[in-house]
RNA sequence: CGGGACGUGGCGCAGCCCGGUAGCGCGCCUGAAUGGGGUUCAGGAGGUCGCGGGUUCGAAUCCCGCCGUCCCGACCA
């Protein structure tokens, strides 16, 4: 399908390998449009494994769909100061519709808070209406200057969540308990192990109260903010007018969050596990688990392989498989395109293994590499696949944490110490930090990484220096790291 | 938005300097053989040369303008 033969390695250019391999892999393809990704198939059926699983996780915490619209009166964008401050800039306004200019321009979301808050406004009359945990799954649209397939594109598909709460606390806990989901689904599903904190006071959402995010470390060392959970507190109630009666009748604002993860997700996905042949995709989120290849000589051949590949198919159950049994191209050329777009177990049936009664089975990736290629009894495969693929996937997140840890430097005071680690390896740097945004500022100036986050208990060291990198006291901890 | 490069069949490119009516590789279609790591041979289809204007008998090629893409920077939950 791909141009080249081979990909550039990762090691020559992370930046070229990866786009190279979403193409190779047809995940993505070009738009006419700027800055617009395509998302093809095998992409798009990644996307919807990542949205049933965390559909359900939404679900089973109590959270609905609901669906609202595209666009925003200009009006209602502006009514909370900082949110309009942090992306009227990044807007795409429609100031023409049929024909005439309108009244009143229309913002096409970058996020839902200014058109979701008037609404809901409405269907929260009392405390008996909270918490009310709203969720919905929609493409936004932010007018980036620069863009890549899946980490920053004009338009991107994503979830959002908005709740609404009668108490302080209980914000902070619904924000808590999705960054927890959050990490569950990257860990478990992904195999991409966040570092999970929040962000500086400069840093967070445009209207947050405190933001929550993800951090998650890349094959080139740099981190890629995969998540972000944020506490409104009772600023959009405040500029929505969204109130509550309680049970003696007053009537007081709601506590509100707003979360989301997008399809830059699948960006990570391919980031993190990725490799100089292509995708390697974990099996929870494999479209295809097993990909069947047959392979003949003669028509008689042919006519037994297709008949053992079609058994072996109707025994593996509750595995995605798919036989590849097109004749207009030779074994190779499949093994090279199924590797390409990261099917996690290829099984290649053949003359050879009808004669030994077996299954040729070749793993996408092992740790192991003598358990890469193994020949399978046929009758064992329907037991031994399915455990297969569990494995890989614990290897996988293995591997993932194994290399974070690996590239995490921690008790870091020295700041040449620390322009070094960027400036060669680069990765998660735990510092201690004096607080001030300009301290960031010219840390960023000189090696271009800044603070990801301020981490939490589960990431936090035991103890971490008394000065900042500066040489000013420290205050808090923080991870540095480049980032996308 | 500043600096640089580039827009030519689906993809990657050559041709442009020195104007004469478009070529290569991959992919695609047909046929045959092949088939355990990117198969071979033969035949074939496919192009408003980014868009608009100008110069010229004649423009992919020269000139002007615009649009777009990529890289660096600025910007970026």
């Amino acid at each position: 399908m791909a141009e080249d033969k081979a990909l550039t390695p990762r090691s020559e250019d992370f930046s070229a390998w990866y786009n190279e391999v979403v193409q190779r892999a047809e995940l993505t393809g070009h738009s006419p449009v700027r800055g617009c990704m395509v998302i093809r198939p095998h992409g798009y059926a990644i996307w919807e494994l990542v949205q049933a699983a965390l559909d359900g996780m939404f679900k089973e915490t109590g959270h609905e769909n609901a669906y609202f619209p595209l666009f925003i009166p200009e009006s209602l964008l502006k009514k909370e100061a900082e949110h309009v401050e942090g992306f009227a800039p990044e807007t795409a306004l429609v100031t023409h519709g049929g024909g005439k200019v309108l009244e009143e321009p229309l913002v096409v979301r970058p996020t839902s808070e200014a058109i979701i808050w008037p609404i809901m406004a409405n269907w929260i009359q009392s405390y008996r209406d909270l918490p009310m945990l709203i969720n919905q799954w929609a493409n936004v649209v932010r007018w980036e200057m620069r863009t890549r397939p899946f980490l920053r594109t004009l338009e991107f598909l994503w979830q959002e969540g908005h709740t609404a709460h009668a108490t302080e606390q209980e914000a902070e806990a619904e924000t808590l308990l999705i960054l927890g989901i959050y990490r569950k689904f990257m860990e478990d599903w992904m195999a991409m192990p966040p570092v999970t904190g929040m962000k500086t006071e400069w840093d967070k959402f445009a209207g947050a109260v405190r933001t929550y995010a993800c951090e998650a470390l890349m094959q080139d060392n740099w981190a890629l903010q995969a998540g972000t959970s944020h506490n409104l507190g009772q600023k959009f109630a405040r500029a929505f007018d969204v109130k509550y009666q309680t049970e003696e009748g007053e009537h007081e604002y709601i506590w509100s969050t707003s979360w989301g993860v997008s399809t830059r997700l699948l960006g990570g996905l391919v980031m993190t596990h990725g490799d100089d042949l292509g995708v390697v995709l974990p099996p929870k989120l494999a479209p295809i688990h097993v990909v069947i290849v047959p392979i003949w000589k003669s028509d008689a051949q042919r006519t037994d392989v297709l008949e053992a590949s079609a058994r072996l198919k109707g025994r593996l159950e509750g595995v995605r498989v798919r036989l590849d049994d097109r004749d207009t191209l030779n074994p190779g050329a499949k093994y090279y395109e199924w590797e390409g777009k990261g099917v996690p177990i290829r099984v290649e049936i053949g003359p050879k293994d009808l004669d030994r009664q077996q299954v040729t089975v070749v793993r996408r990736f092992a740790v192991d590499t003598k358990k890469r290629k193994l020949g399978v009894a046929e009758t064992d495969a329907p037991t031994v696949l399915p455990k297969m693929l569990d494995e890989m996937q614990q290897e996988l997140l293995e591997a993932a944490i194994r290399r974070r840890e690996e590239n995490s430097y921690r008790g870091v005071t020295d700041y040449e110490e620390f322009k070094r680690i960027i400036a060669t390896t680069g990765g998660f740097i735990f510092t201690g930090y004096c607080g001030a945004e300009e301290c960031e500022a010219r840390v960023k100036e000189d090696t271009k990484a800044s603070v990801r986050l301020i981490p939490d208990e589960d990431f936090a060291s035991e103890r971490y220096p008394e000065r900042c990198i500066c040489g000013g006291k420290a205050l808090q901890e923080v991870v540095w790291a480049r980032a996308y």
